[in-house]
This record gives C-alpha cells, structure tokens and sequence, in this order.
DNA sequence: TTTTGAGTTGTTCGA
DNA sequence: GTCGAACAACTCAAA
C-alpha cells in the first residue's frame, strides 16, 4: 500500500463545481495533496461526443472552474487524450496513490470508467467513484419486486418516500495542492466556435458556472417558483429555472436544488413541487439509461421499428432552420439555435411536429438537438424524444398529436415569443400570429409579409398530417 | 397467481 | 363558449 501522504488525483468530469463535490471532499480528507485535472477525452465516447453549444458551456464552466481553485492556491491541469491512458500517465508523473471521480452514466463512461478503475486497482493505485450527480442510484431503487421503474409516478414516489437525499456538503474552505504536472491551454481545447463565430446569442443568455448556477437557483426559488405551476408553460415569460445547462455540467447537484428548495420559506407549495418533479424527470432518464443502455439509439417499445418514416431532407432541413410556415414550431427552433436552449413548451411542439407532421424520425430531431442545446444530455434528451415519439417507456398516446396553432393560441396568446424569433411577422395582429395563412391579403400587406417570400407557407397541411401520422402509427399498432 | 387501478404535458367532436 | 367523452389497448406496479 502506497503512503497516504502521496497525491490525490481528483479527475473532474460532469461535476464541475467545488460545493457539494464527493469525489473532491474525499480526496481532501486524505491526508496527502490534491490535483485537480479534467481531461478531454474524444476517443471513448463515440457518436456521443458533446455538440457545438455544449462545447461552448464547457469551455466557460472550464475556465470558472480553473477560476475557483486558482483562488484556493489550485490549478486545474487539462489535458485533451484518452482517459485511460491518460490518467495511467498522470499517476506516474505525480506519484499519486489514489484518483477520485464523480459518477457517470452513459453507457460509453461506464465501460470506460469500469476499464480505468480495474487498471488503477491493478497497479495498486486506490480508485473511487462518488455520487455527485443524482439524488439516486439506479441500482439503489427498484420495484417491490426488485425491477426498474419503467413509470415515471411510482418511481417518484418511491424516490419522495424512500430516497430523499441528505444535505448537501458545503464547499472546502481551503485544500492543500500539489504541485501541478504540465497543464494544456484551454483556448488549444478548440471548444470556442470560431469561423463562424455563431456564440454571440449564448454569451448574452447564459453565465456558465458554479457561482451562475447558485444565482440562477436563488433567483429562482425567491421570485419564480411560487407561480412555477402555471408560468413554466408560457415560452415568453422566464418562468422556468433555467437550471439545464448548470445540472447537466455538474455545475450544481440535484441535492443542493432539492435541498434549497425544501429549505425555502416557500418550498411547501405547489410550485416547489412542481418543480422538484422536473428533478425527477431527470433522475427517471438516468434511471431508464443505466437500465435500458441502447435507450438512446433504439426504440424502447420495439414495435416502432416498423414505423414508416416518409419525412424527406427538406423537411428536416426547414424544421432545423424554422422555416415550417408554422410559427410556434419556427419560433422554437430559432430561439434553439439563437441561444442554444429552448423552452420545454415548444421543445414539446417542435417534436412532436418533427416526428407526426413531417414524419422525421425522432433519432434525427435528438442529434440535432444534441448539437445545439447547451444542456444537450444523453438521458434528458433520449427520454424526451422518446417520449414524444411514443416509443419510449411511460410515453405519450400515439394519438397525442400536438396542433401547433391551438398550442401557440394557448401559450403564447399575445404571440409575444413569436414576435421575439421571428421578427418578419413581428407586425401581424396576434390573431393570425399562430396561423399567418389565414390573414387576408390586406392585413399581411400591412404587417409587411408577402407569403412564400418573407415568411413560408406550411410545408404541410396540419389536419392531413395528423390523419396521416395516425394511420401510420396504426399500421404498427398491432406489431409483436 | 391473479386482480385491479392507473398512467406528464392533447385534440376533436358533439351536446 | 364550455364541457365531457372518445381516442386503444397495454403494461406497469402494488395488493
């Protein structure tokens, strides 16, 4: 057994934050120094490797992050290989006797991650794994008879009763470094867009970061959670955590929300629980990911395997740019690309447009998402479309087909988001704003829009679209 | 083993 | 304009 007094390699990965860090509070309570190192590792995750916006983020929640150790009298060593052979390399280098890491889930980091701990065992390093992601375990909670959950409202209540999580651990007032190895630069990460330049909309919307995650989260709580219930579901409004990108980073843990929010003179309401169901939402991918691994490539509910997909590369094309002709669905997509997130709302309506009225397969609206989201997430996103599509474990009825007019009339009355992303029918009255094809001549005169010019013509026809997407789902109704 | 109640987010139609 | 029922059957989870 190697002395105690030898380095901890602290390797960070989704859990870019010093509060509440199990694998860093650990590796403190060792009584030898610390290194903290994350490495890029674009070998292991095949098609899975994090998109444009998510590269972004990470770039921003890298350099915060190298911020707060450097406070502490830390580096952050980086690093751009493979993990394996990477960490091999960083325990000779430094002499650490031990690496420390938080837990994750997609099926490629466990292989891994599995390689790496019995490699390290192996040479008589100590390797330990942490919890710093989910309130819980998919091992730890199962059905009475010992199965995962496949239904989202027995598994969060048997998380609220069984499962409720400790207090969070707070942040180390100070650590003890080592002195650090080499470290790459950050910029040679090449995580920034460059040729173009396409960030300007997510620097203005978003503040990556452990201490823009706590703000976020203590905005929230104080003057929106109380009308979360209602106010979530209307895309104009902030009415909505924005918490995504910062959870999907590991840049603030579910227990601290769950926590802050329970402790909070209003966490007893119907907001707060609302909201805390939507950490559950979470905790249910991550549980239907680790339980079923190929969730995110293959239909959970076989049968789809059969459906016909008819949508053509034009269709798909003009729902990644918004141009539907539907203005709600158009509006989303842009407000995506724009800055790189998308209310929930409308990540409901494009989908279901993308799948139902053009007949896409969900698997290309989840890459495309994947590369534009900042809080693109293998669990979050699979079980989303999955869901919409009506494949997935607890889904939607396949009859559920979303009318993207009758969802821009109901949440979007004023037609205030639309007038926000699509500026060319900023003009239109807010009663053809959800349906500009319906406007007279004259009235889109005077709004300044010239149909098929300015603003397109449906691409399909809603009603016919969704006759045609229930006839298709009936084919395979009846499928083993 | 068998039974029973329940299941995120919708739309349309007819009274 | 508003409201309830139909849209299908199936699988899950617990008793």
């Amino acid at each position: 057994m190697t002395s105690d007094d030898t380095p901890a390699l602290v390797w960070l990965r989704k859990d870019l934050r010093l509060s509440d860090n199990p694998a860093l509070l650990a590796a403190a309570a060792r009584s030898g120094p610390l290194l903290c190192v994350y490495i890029l590792d674009d070998q292991n995750a095949g098609d899975w490797l994090p998109g444009g916006a998510s590269k972004w983020w990470l770039h921003h929640s890298l350099k915060n992050l190298a911020q707060d150790l450097a406070a502490l009298g830390g580096t952050l060593v980086l690093r751009r290989a493979d993990a394996r052979k990477e960490l091999k390399a960083l325990v000779e280098e430094t002499g650490a006797g031990a690496v420390y890491w938080n837990r994750m889930y997609e099926p490629w980091a466990i292989k891994r991650d599995e390689a790496i701990k019995s490699d390290l065992k192996e040479a008589g390093i100590t390797a330990r794994s942490f919890n710093g992601s989910l309130i819980v375990e998919p091992w730890e909670i199962a059905t009475k008879q010992g199965n995962p959950y496949k239904v989202f409202t027995p598994y969060w209540r048997s998380l609220k009763a069984d499962h409720a999580p400790s207090p969070p651990a707070g942040r180390p007032d100070s650590l003890v470094f080592a002195d650090p190895p080499r470290s790459e630069r950050l910029e040679d990460f090449n995580l920034l867009p460059s040729r173009p330049d396409w960030a300007s909309g997510l620097r203005d919307s978003w503040t990556p970061g452990e201490s823009g995650a706590q703000g976020r989260l203590g905005a929230f709580i104080k003057s929106r959670m109380d009308d979360y219930d209602s106010a979530r579901d209307v895309p104009s409004t902030q009415g909505t955590s924005g918490l995504s990108a910062h959870l999907h980073h590991g840049e603030i843990s579910p227990r601290q929300v769950w926590h802050a929010v329970k402790n909070a003179k209003n966490g007893a309401t119907e907001g707060a629980d609302s909201f805390l169901s939507e950490i559950g939402w979470r905790e249910f991918s991550y549980n239907l990911l680790y339980h079923f691994p190929h969730f995110p490539e293959k239909n959970f509910q076989e049968k789809f395997d059969r459906f016909e997909w008819t949508g053509t590369d034009k269709d798909y094309t003009a729902w990644t740019r918004g141009l539907t002709g539907y203005p709600i669905v158009d509006a989303g997509m842009r407000q995506l690309y724009a800055i790189g997130w998308m209310h929930n709302r409308v990540r409901m309506i494009t989908a279901s447009f993308l799948i139902k009225d053009l007949m896409v397969h969900w698997r290309r609206g989840e890459d495309w998402f994947w590369d534009t989201l900042v809080d693109a997430d293998l669990a979050s996103n699979a079980a989303g479309w999955q869901w919409t599509a009506g494949s997935g474990a607890d889904a939607a009825p396949y009859f559920r087909v979303f009318n993207p007019v009758s969802q821009g009339e109901k949440f979007d009355p004023q037609g205030d988001y639309v007038r926000t992303w699509i500026p060319e029918l900023a003009n239109l009255p807010k009663r053809f704003i959800h349906a500009p094809w319906t406007a007279d001549r004259d009235t889109l005169a005077k709004a300044g829009v010239v149909l098929g010019q300015d603003y397109p013509e449906p691409i399909v026809d809603h009603g016919e679209a969704r006759k045609n997407a229930l006839a298709a789902f009936e084919k395979i109704k009846d499928a083993v």
